[in-house]
Order: C-alpha cells, then structure tokens, then sequence
DNA sequence: TTGTATGCGTTATCAT
DNA sequence: ATGATAACGCATACAA
C-alpha cells in the first residue's frame, strides 16, 4: 500500500530528461538550461523528490554527517557544546551523530566504530578515553577535531578553552577580594582540569598567595564528587575563605555541603565556579562562574570540521577566552575581630 | 595513500568463498558449514572489515537506525530520555539519530526530513510542534511512537507518564503536612502539564481543598519561567504556605525568588516540582519531586519501535508510574498564632 | 549542455 | 550448503 519513495529515475523519466541531468541539477555539479532545470524542480516538488543518502554515500558522494564522539551525551556541559555543533551543521545540511562512551573504553571503541560503519565524513571529539596516537591514526582517515586537549599534541586540529587564563582570573577575583586561604576543588586527571589549576597556580605565585596543598581535593566534575570534597576540606582544621570548584556541577554539591554545614554562601565562604552553565544563574546564590563560551567551541569545532572535510588546511590549535560572571556567591571575607 | 576500507567482496575472496557466504554468516540468514565459517570470521577479524551500513541500507537491509525527534537536546529532562533511548538501541547495534526542533515548526520539519532521507528504521517522537493528524500520517510511513500525549490520541501508539497520578501525589503529600493554602506554578500548554493539573484538581476535592484559581501562575518549564511566576505569586495579597511547580526546572527559579524574597524553604514556604532531575537531590535545601521515570519511559519508547520495526503489533498505549520522593523542600506549615 | 555506462558494497533471488 | 547474478539509487567518467 505505501508508494515506495519517488526516485532520482523517477523524476528524470517524468521531467524527460537522464538521471545525470538530474543529479548535476542537484549537487549543481555541472551547467544546464535553465528550461529543463526548471521542469525538473517542478517535478521535484510535486513527487516530493528526496535524495536516498545511503544509495548517495555509496556512490561515492559525501555521507552528510558527522560525527561526534563524547561520555555523556545527557551532560550540561556537552549539552552546550553540542548545540553549537548541531546548529552549525545543520545550516550546512549535514547531521551530527551521537556517540557517548560513558567513560567505558570499551563501549567508547564499540560506538565510534558504528560511526565509522555509517562513513562521517568528519569527526568531532568533545571527550574520549582515547589516548593520542589512537587520536592521530583516526585522525589520518578522517578529518578529526579534538576539544580541550589544546596544547598536548601538535599533530591534531584541537579547539581549547583558555583555561590556563580562566584559572587566572578565577583566582585573581578572589584574591582582589581579598581572599588568602583558598580552598580548591580539582577535577578528575583531565587536561582541562590541569590547565585551570596551572592557571590558578600561576596567578597565585604572582601575588604571592600561598596555595596550601591540604586545602585541594579532588572531585569526580560531577554534583556528587563537589559535595563529598566539600565534606572533606570542612573536616580540615585549616581555615579557607573562599573555595574555587573547577566545574560549575562540582560547586551545585559544595553549596550544598555548605548550606548543611551552617555555612551562608558568601558570608561565611565565598564560592567560584568554571563554565558557566545555564542554571548557575539560578542557584541560591546565584554563582558567581568562570564563563567558558562552550557552544562557541562547539560552532567552532564543527566548522573546522567541515572546512577540513571541504579540502582547507587548519592551522593546528585555536582557542576562545574565557570571562568571568559575578554573581552573588562571592564577596570580600568577613573580618573576624 | 589511506587504504579504503576492506569490503566483504575482499573477506570472500581472502577466504576463498563466495560473497553471498560472507552476508550470510555476517546476517545469520543461513547455514554456513563450520569450517567456511571459522575461515571467514578469521579473515573478518584480520582485515578488520565492517559492513559499510550505506550499502547495507541501500540493498533494502535495514539502516539501524532511529530517528528521535526533540524540541531541545540540551536539556536536563530530555536529557534522560534520552539516554534510556541510547542504551536500549545500542544493546541491539542500533544507533539514534536526534533532530531538534527548538519549538520551530519549520526547523522541526527540515529535521523530519533529514531523517527520512536517512532511511531511519522508526522514529520515537520526544515532543514535537506536529499536529495528531501530521503524526498520524507519518505513522503510516513508518513505526512512531510517542511519548507524552498518552490518552489524546488511540491511533498513535505512546508511552506516557502516570501524570495524573504524579499530580495526586503531589497535593496528597502537601495535604498531608497539613497544608490548605496552596499555589502552583503551571506549566506551558502541553498535554503532561494538563494532565499533572488535572491529577492535582482531582485530589483537591477529594480531600476538599479548595484550589485558588488566584494562586496559579503560569511558567515555561524553564528556570526563568519559574522565577517570574513565584515572584508574581508573592506579590498577590493572598497567603499560601506551600508551592508546587509542575516541573523541577521551575521549582530552581521559584527557589531563588524565595530566597530573594528573604523566605525559607520549608520554614516558611514548602516547595514541590515533578521530574526528580539528576540535579534535584542537589538544591539547597534538596527538592522534593514527583519522580517520572523518564529514563524508563525512553528505554520503552525504544524497545517499542524496535518490537514495531520488526513487525510486532504493539497495544497502543503504555504508562509507567509516578513516585514521591520526599527531600528537605517540604514540612508542615508553621502554625503562626 | 546532455546522455550512456559503470561502479559503489551489500542483500536477495535464483540456481546448483 | 554454496555460488552466480540482479538489484538498490545515486554519482561520475566518458561520449556525444
């Protein structure tokens, strides 16, 4: 009963014209009248003509898509970066595919083969288990654009945060507050992490603020690992005044572990967080963040992309810089007669 | 210089067996002597060889893949959707294609399109700008299964929440701290945020609650819509005690004009969303929700076009239950003398 | 400018 | 149980 899809055949027979007229019209691969190219349209939109992009890619022609390798697709920092992709290419007509390793070396391998079976002609990395030369033999068949791995390998094309800068002046609010003990929150063995702390260190030693190492604990970047840091840096006799968690989620815990110590947020303790995301306008306070233009990197990485799957060189590393969002979670230390 | 990929033709050849032998141990589509078999899936293994899904889909195989058609893909509650999507269909090799619409009827169309040209096996419709007969005629085309417009529309098969039932939940567990003066923070006009309120209005007289048509203000589901509303429900003369927000997105804004206002959660307001989100658990004070197993409702919608695909007949519709979860967000009303 | 012929990698229909 | 062959819908090299 249901009408099997119109063909490119189809329309050429019904416009009175052979199949490669048809298709030059579509890819406008080649020059043709204006008259047949007109009636060839009409019939187009009146059979509701779609091109088959399986028979397409066979072909020998491009898949339309591309890929995007990342651990959790349901993630509100990716979910950033990955609008910025999908807006990108879908104003190009190509489509982002999805594949989320869940930070499962195995399951990540499994799904970027599935992209590979479904010839991308592009891949975007926003975060992999992958270490760098699996990156650069994949990189080798395919133009492959990397996130947040800026600076750590100058063979593949990689889009950066500027971390190093947002660790500056994450630090460098507080310490114009007038914050000196400073508790840390680090991310998990991450290059983003690295930089962000590398940043904080080295706007520390030009201020001379002394950065205690007791006063750094490692979390997960997730709510859960912000909170239980949180826990163990109160559990510490040393005193802090302010707390730099290095993701947004991480810092949602710590106010948590705050509130439930007693603690008023900024009163007692000033808190900072990176990223940005959509609801740390609407955390109580509202949290102050340092702002990482995630979608931008996202636009950006898919357009790199495209230009690398168009033929375009790309020089190796680009990066966006970072800003900082005062809110409400931080304020000068209290003075304690 | 990149040697192209092996293709089964070269497994048949290196193996010494014809091509249709390869497709039939690769498909299971027929007996293949033992030793034929253990040669070939060697020479499989050797050259690395993937089906290439393009020909497959083009040969009139399937495509393995499913379209899932969305208003945003970034957001916290789709998010887990989606990922009960995910697991589902990669536990059977296949692969979801997402298309979002960001509440742009043309934009949402364009990306319908998109997936019909990618030959998509099915397609779990999320929350769409398409009417019940636009859908209606896409489920004549291929399986479709919805999620969310339970009980509109028997001709379509969907996966619904028990809202109604999440909507009792809510006002009993708010009746029974003893509260009488409630309000709520609506939703947008959609079919889950009529049933939740119909589920509460139903619940209301039960227990002869009187629900003021004064004290419901309308959201957007999101934080911002939240905020406005719980500002603007502040503003009236009239009293209430607690606050139910028919999602928790809502509830974050409501949170942060409670606290603007100088008023405590539960001291002197109580606060209630729906949705149980990843990030609930973490609020300040925690939220207590109406838990929708959202991720559940996407692992059914995905095995129900899987069952559909494959020629099963489905009941149209299905529902899964709404729970309670009980946090810090609500008390008993403070009797004031 | 336009048409013809061939091939892309796989499945499916026949044979054997 | 296995092989030969056609077909899927399109792009492209080659002819005209």
């Amino acid at each position: 009963m249901s009408k099997k899809r119109p063909s490119l055949g189809l329309v050429a027979e019904l416009s009175g014209v052979s199949p490669s007229t048809v298709s030059r019209i579509l890819n406008n691969t080649a020059k043709v009248s204006d008259s047949k190219k007109k009636t060839v349209l009409r019939v187009i939109e009146e059979t509701g003509f779609r091109p088959n992009l399986a028979a397409r890619t066979l072909a020998g022609g491009r898949a339309m898509s591309i890929g995007v390798l990342t651990q959790y697709i349901d993630s509100p920092f990716y979910g950033e970066a990955i609008r910025g992709i999908e807006e990108v290419l879908a104003s190009e007509d190509y489509t982002a595919l999805f594949a989320s390793g869940r930070g499962d070396r195995e399951l990540e391998l499994e799904r970027l083969n599935m992209l590979m079976e479904r010839n991308i002609d592009g891949l975007i990395v926003l975060s992999s288990t992958l270490e760098d030369h699996e990156l650069e033999a994949l990189a080798k068949e395919l133009p492959v654009v990397l996130t947040g791995r800026a600076t750590l390998n100058q063979k593949l094309t990689s889009i950066g945060f500027d971390n190093l800068g947002g660790g500056g002046l994450a630090l460098g609010h507080l310490a114009e507050l007038g914050h000196e003990a400073i508790a840390v929150i680090d991310g998990p063995d991450d290059p983003d992490a690295k930089l962000r702390m590398d940043g904080i260190r080295v706007e520390c030693s030009q201020r001379r603020i002394d950065l205690d190492p007791e006063l750094i604990e490692v979390g997960d970047f997730n709510e859960l690992g912000g909170y239980q840091a949180m826990v163990r840096l109160l559990d510490k006799p040393k005193d802090f005044s302010a707390v730099i968690a290095l993701n947004d989620q991480m810092a949602y815990g710590a106010m948590l572990a705050l509130s439930e110590a007693g603690l008023d947020i900024p009163g007692d303790i000033s808190l900072l967080g990176f990223d940005d995301l959509p609801h740390s306008a609407y955390t109580v306070p509202p949290l102050t963040t340092i702002s990482q233009p995630v979608n931008r990197i996202g636009a950006m990485a898919a357009s790199t992309v495209l230009a690398m799957s168009a033929g375009f060189a790309q020089t190796s590393d680009q990066s966006v810089a970072a800003s900082i969002v005062v809110r409400k979670s931080t304020d000068s230390p209290k003075t304690h007669g």
